[in-house]
DNA sequence: CATATGATGGACT
DNA sequence: GTCCATCATATGG
């Protein structure tokens, strides 16, 4: 079962720990790649200095789109796949930063590097997660909380941001070996 | 059009 | 840990 924009329409931080452990499935052709979601990063509007949304460029309009809505961003020739978080008008999104391959063979232990394993790029931009055919993320925990906290999540600093927030906004699944580290 | 910047990755010490 | 290739994006002229 896919996740809804409702899963989508909370605090990013909330969202970015609760992806963890879902699954994050891509149909290529009639191949289905599926991934399970390690690590990821909560970015805000214009009170978070790391986050692109404190320009006034595309990408800031597309975070104030509504709760589901895929965002590409390219940085050093990489794509980096994010999805629009809380309510439609408030700039927040949660990064993917790494996956844990379940049925094929990549390297997706970092945000350039899924993006790159799954062929995802800008086609996606601004397309809803809970309304693409060939890219969704399955239902495995949920609201769950029960079957969430089998999980082990730890919380650290996002990593190569400039400007960090005083405040963890990274999670990932402890001992993980697909979490990328630096 | 010109230029600055970076949410990276890989190679190397 | 350091260095750097490389390009999408924002902004200024």
């Amino acid at each position: 079962m896919k996740l809804g924009k409702g899963f989508f329409s909370r605090n990013a931080k909330e969202v970015a720990r609760d992806l963890l452990g879902e699954v994050l499935v891509r149909k290529i052709g009639n191949k289905i790649l599926r991934a399970k979601i390690v690590e990821t990063e909560a970015y805000f509007g214009s009170e978070d200095p790391a986050s692109r949304a404190v320009q006034n460029g595309d990408l800031r309009k597309t975070m104030l789109m509504e709760p589901g809505t895929i965002l590409v961003y390219g940085v050093h020739n990489n794509w980096l796949i994010n999805f629009v978080t809380s309510n439609e008008g408030k700039a927040e999104a949660v990064l993917i930063r790494s996956l844990e391959p379940l049925n094929f063979e990549a390297k997706t232990n970092g945000p350039g590097l899924l993006t790159k394993a799954l062929r995802i790029g800008k086609d996606f931009h601004k397309k809803n997660i809970c309304e693409t055919s060939n890219l969704w993320v399955e239902e495995n925990f949920g609201f769950d909380e029960t079957k969430k906290g089998s999980l082990e999540i730890a919380e650290a600093f996002r990593i190569g941001v400039k400007k960090d927030l005083s405040k963890k906004l990274r999670f990932y699944i402890k001992g993980n070996k697909f979490v990328s580290r630096k």
